[in-house]
DNA sequence: TGACACACTCGTACAGTGTGCGAGAGGATT
DNA sequence: AATCCTCTCGCACACTGTACGAGTGTGTCA
């Protein structure tokens, strides 16, 4: 009835021999250009394979299917995410600045948005941000449980706002909208509520890219220190 | 250069005959069926079309494409989350029923989970549930452009924290792993982090319907009394 | 009554997908 | 020389969304 716990990271991987063509390093990162190139639908084994000069199915001996595959690419991004010594530099500017360099790494690689969260995060870069968020946490002075709870918290936060942001970004992208139909469009759906409108017609002229900055400062500014409202008792 | 806003909420509706067969509100209740039963995955035009004993391509007429159906059934699940006056209630009781009802939305209708924040919300009940939230925050104290930040970070929170425990469940229930694998699984993963490791051997007896519940409220209380520190100055 | 238009249905086809299977190549070991 | 192990890959299967165009039934107007 029950079966294996599938990911990459508990199973050992293959021997190694000394790179007899393909090798998994390889793949992932053939598999990471094409995810950046052209997005999460852009990876398909038949695309991996062609890119390295190999057959379709070869990339399978590496790697037990797509899933896995995913898995290792994505831990490459958590490794682009920084996290100063919170010893060094304070808790709330280690829990700040990994909020910013994880909302810049989904932005960058606007396919590991839509896996995280629906992944589990267990490679080695995401285990040692994680990591090191507990200990800034730690120090801040939360304890037993509460640790986790406030890294949960926040992390929750950050890609809670920063999925919307980065499939925004890709619908714009892929089909550039004329502006005058979506507030067309925008107008007829939200006819029924004028302040909405008003508020949404006001705000389409200014800079998009530092509104979206200023929300999420705002949005962790108060994340912040509601967690460290839950300090002072 | 420019393409279309492509939304269903854009179009006008199909004139809608006597209902000769199909319509629109039979399909996406039939739709909406198959995303309950199987999830994401096990919704296919075929499938709908045999469900509703037509043609797999007849669905065509009523619906543009495969996202329109899936926008139209998304916002279906809006309209299931409680958002009580805050005129009566108070902005922060209004607040945290709307991020309780959304979790249990998201709970009950994984697959909507896998929608939200990548499909843009602007059916009619999204767009219900967001002025009464716009509603609640100027009713504390907002203005401006903050209202729509508060909102921001209040939803941005509670789906970030939904998302992963939805398709943990989801994973958890597909394929039932063994505890003692999962448990090795991550010993093996996490043993150069020995502190994370005990607090996560140490939580694995505990009830975890109760303890993401206890983790969920924790968060919602920090994210609640940092926007109400906005409003002090 | 005949002609035409429209609303709707759906079979077929196309271009893709992940991946199981099994045959085979090439090098190392016995 | 025989055997085994590592690795490659062509083929096939069961799917997917949806474009196209032919066909059906009903309503309207001359």
């Amino acid at each position: 009835m029950s079966k294996p716990f599938k990911t990459v990271w508990a199973r050992d991987q293959r021997p190694a021999k000394a790179s007899p063509g393909l090798s998994r390093d390889q793949i992932v990162r053939a598999a990471l250009d094409l995810l950046d190139a052209e997005g999460i639908d852009g990876l398909s084994m038949r695309k991996l394979g062609a890119k390295l000069s190999a057959g379709a199915t070869s990339v399978y001996w590496y790697v037990a299917n797509k899933d896995e595959l995913l898995e290792l690419a994505y831990d490459e991004i958590w490794g682009e995410m920084t996290t100063p010594d919170p010893a060094l530099v304070g808790w709330r500017h280690c829990g700040s600045a990994f909020a910013h360099s994880m909302r810049q790494a989904m932005l960058a690689h606007p396919w590991a948005a839509s896996l995280i969260g629906r992944m589990p995060a267990l490679g080695p870069n995401a285990l040692g941000v994680t990591n090191r968020m507990r200990e800034g946490f730690m120090l801040a002075g939360f304890e037993g449980l509460e640790v986790d709870y406030a890294v949960g918290t926040l992390t929750a936060y950050v890609f809670g706002m920063t999925i919307p942001e980065v499939s925004y970004n890709a619908y714009l992208e892929e089909s550039q909208p004329d502006q005058e139909e979506v507030m067309a469009a925008i107008t007829k759906a939200a006819a029924a509520y004028p302040d909405m409108l008003d508020r949404i017609k006001a705000t389409h002229r200014l800079d998009p890219r530092a509104m979206r900055e200023m929300s999420f400062d705002f949005g962790l500014s108060s994340v912040l220190d509601g967690l460290e409202a839950r300090l002072v008792t």
